[in-house]
DNA sequence: CCTGAAACCTGTCTGC
DNA sequence: TGCAGACAGGTTTCAG
């Protein structure tokens, strides 16, 4: 589920309380539990516990689909990938959860839950950040992504326009939903060729992405299947998992192909293919 | 530089 | 009911 308008969801309430919990911010490190080693990507878990025990949490933001914990020494980087979530528990006296991967346990008794399925989540306890994040590419809000950069940007590229938007280091932070979403809000077929967009296009694509996580972020996200969070944009998808059903601007079957080995959602009358 | 396929994992759903 | 296969919000690695 977690794509940027999740993860932010997820980081304004480790902030401000929610999911259950206390803030986060401010709290401090007592001690972690690493109840699926590789879910640690640095450093060992030896070393991860006795560097992170008494660090405090100074500041919680994301970067891309990174959810980012600046201490007072280092940062703690996690990536939820495919199944990822996390919570807070009040007490720590709770049992822990079938698929929970990663704990820490503040000093004043609650507890941050790292929950994944799928096993594919990873934290990172860092000093330079960047060595992690250095590779990602502009946030979509960053007011420097004008309409004629991302035309640029989209010039200087000749791939599927799914598969650059799915690249992070191109744009950080849009998943195989919101890149459906916003293709179909934009009119573009997912199998034009990046450098084939028009200067207009761009400016249409650059909008509809902006919209679309605007959208995503009000509704706090998407719940989908049994990995549920509480978001509610799922109510609103026009073509991501739509297969079969008639596009709400023309009626059309919203059909779906294979791009990139990613599933994706489109409507053939509203993005036609062009030329 | 680019693409496709495979790998990392568990769970759900579909069809025979 | 059982079971194989497809599919799932992501990223990395490797072959071609």
């Amino acid at each position: 589920m977690p794509e940027l308008p999740e993860v932010e969801t997820i980081v304004n309430a480790l902030r401000h309380g929610g999911r259950g919990g206390k803030p986060v911010t401010g709290n401090i490190v007592e001690s972690a539990q690493i109840l699926w080693d590789k879910t640690l990507s640095e450093p060992s878990p030896g070393e991860f516990c006795a560097q992170i025990s008494g660090r405090k949490v100074e500041e919680i933001f994301r970067r891309g689909k990174y959810v980012i914990f600046r201490l007072d020494a280092g940062f703690l980087l996690i990536h939820l990938r495919m199944s990822g979530d996390l919570r807070v528990d009040p007490s720590s006296s709770t049992q822990v959860g079938d698929h929970d991967r990663f704990i820490l346990n503040f000093v004043d008794g609650s507890r941050l839950v790292f929950n994944d399925t799928r096993k594919f989540g990873r934290v990172w306890l860092v000093d330079d950040p960047l060595k992690t994040l250095g590779k990602l590419g502009i946030e979509p809000f960053d007011p420097a992504l004008t309409p004629h950069v991302l035309f640029c940007n989209l010039q200087s590229k000749r791939k599927y326009i799914k598969s650059l938007l799915l690249d992070q280091s191109f744009i950080a932070g849009l998943g195989n939903i919101y890149t459906d979403e916003s293709l179909y809000r934009a009119g573009i077929h997912p199998l034009r060729i990046s450098s084939g967009l028009t200067e207009t296009e761009a400016e249409r694509l650059l909008y509809a992405i902006r919209d679309t996580l605007d959208e995503g972020i009000k509704h706090n996200g998407a719940s989908i299947d049994w990995v549920y969070r509480g978001g509610s944009f799922q109510n609103s998808f026009r073509v991501y998992q739509q297969t079969g059903k008639p596009c709400p601007v023309c009626g059309t079957t919203i059909e779906r192909i294979v791009a990139g080995q990613r599933g994706t959602h489109y409507c053939p009358k509203c993005q036609p293919k062009g030329v």
